[in-house]
DNA sequence: ATATTGAATATTGGATCCAATTTAGTGTAC
DNA sequence: GTACACTAAATTGGATCCAATATTCAATAT
């Protein structure tokens, strides 16, 4: 008799367990800019050693999402507002490419799930999972593209500043623009309109950007 | 009495000069595609033990060029002739903007410095520092930008795809035409005109990309 | 009071050892 | 000869220990 592979879940690798609930931690901004990263101390928090925290921390460098200095440690990244422009540009001229390459393959499951998670957005009223859906909404349809490598600099840009993001859509009507402008997004989208839809998408990030550096001082 | 600070070479980290010579070992094709790297043999090789090698692999892994799978290990990145035509569209749609940006940066010496590379290139005969001398070009003129981000993006993606971009300078008259085209950048460049600059960039990189893949089987 | 020295502590970087898993190879039955 | 089980070697992942450096803070001199 042949037992079936079993398949049993991939436990994953410690360092990428201690990976995922950083890099969560970070871009939810449960850690602050500058703020340090103790390596025992995440150890203990997770019940290993700082092998797998170190790797971790490693890796968040490697992303930008933090920064090390020998014998000092990692601490939080924090964005210049000149940096934050710069990567919401990077956005604008990257997600567009995203967008109208992933329309001509959006499937009519993937459109239902989208405007789904479009509604729930703008039905949301607790300001903590804001971040989350709206973020859930675009990876939504980005995940028809097959753009791999460009989904992956959008993935990393969105990431260093998730916190921005966040603090944009409780200020002033962000939201409310937000859910606004991911209707007409999705909208487009339906309507197989691939340039429409990515230009709607440039503006949306353009307006956030804008929307974000009113509220900063230089840059 | 002061001592002026000195500045004693800072040392770099064991596990950052493996992670250097390593990706440097990759990119200029010394170690193949698909190639397995051994932790303990590259740590025998730098006389350090496994760990700031795996810190390296960690590293490599995040940018891209290796992949690794638990208990089995690293190997070099393989690219599909379809991901090698998308990291290409990335270069063609990041690396003119950087060049517009740069323009007007440039300085009178730059310019000169950039001029002189771009002759190094042309009159090199020997095939394996093509590569070396096309890439030193580039980042020279690349460096008078201030778009920290976009350059980490076109450094990690000419990472990704440096050597195809070997291959493409040695096949037919691939090294001849990069030269002519350099030398077209440049005096945009020193005109002082971005947009042309940057048009011209784009071209490059999108002629570079269909005469590779005209030699590639499918995409 | 302030600056400076120096020891104690905290923290990171790396080496060595052990555990978990894969891979290679060997033998055996058919 | 081939398929299968089983052992041994190779390889990676992680824990513990030690070394190198930074930070803190008390003691001292000016």
């Amino acid at each position: 008799m042949k037992l079936t592979s079993m398949d049993i879940s991939t436990t994953a690798s410690a360092s990428s367990i201690v990976f995922d609930a950083l890099r969560k931690a970070i871009i939810q901004g449960q850690l602050e800019e500058g703020e340090p990263l103790r390596q025992d101390e995440i150890a203990r928090l997770f019940n290993t050693s700082r092998i797998p925290v170190r790797e971790a921390i490693s890796r968040l460098e490697e992303q930008g999402l933090v920064r090390t200095q020998r014998y000092k440690g990692a601490v939080v990244t924090e964005l210049s507002p000149k940096e934050t422009r710069e990567i919401f540009d990077l956005r604008a001229l990257v997600e567009p490419e995203i967008i109208k390459n992933a329309v001509p393959l959006m499937t009519q499951e993937l459109l239902a799930t989208a405007r789904e998670k479009c509604a729930a957005f703008s039905a949301s009223k607790d300001p903590m999972e804001w971040g989350d859906l709206n973020r859930d909404f675009h990876e939504t349809l980005y995940s028809a593209s097959d753009l791999t490598f460009f989904k992956e600099i959008a993935r990393n840009a969105i990431d260093r500043v998730e916190r921005q993001i966040r603090a944009q859509l409780v200020m002033s009507n962000g939201m409310e623009r937000a859910g606004r402008e991911h209707f007409a997004i999705i909208d487009a989208c339906e309507a197989g309109d691939a340039k429409r839809a990515a230009e709607l998408t440039r503006l949306h990030i353009e307006g956030a950007k804008e929307s974000l550096l009113k509220h900063l001082p230089g840059a």
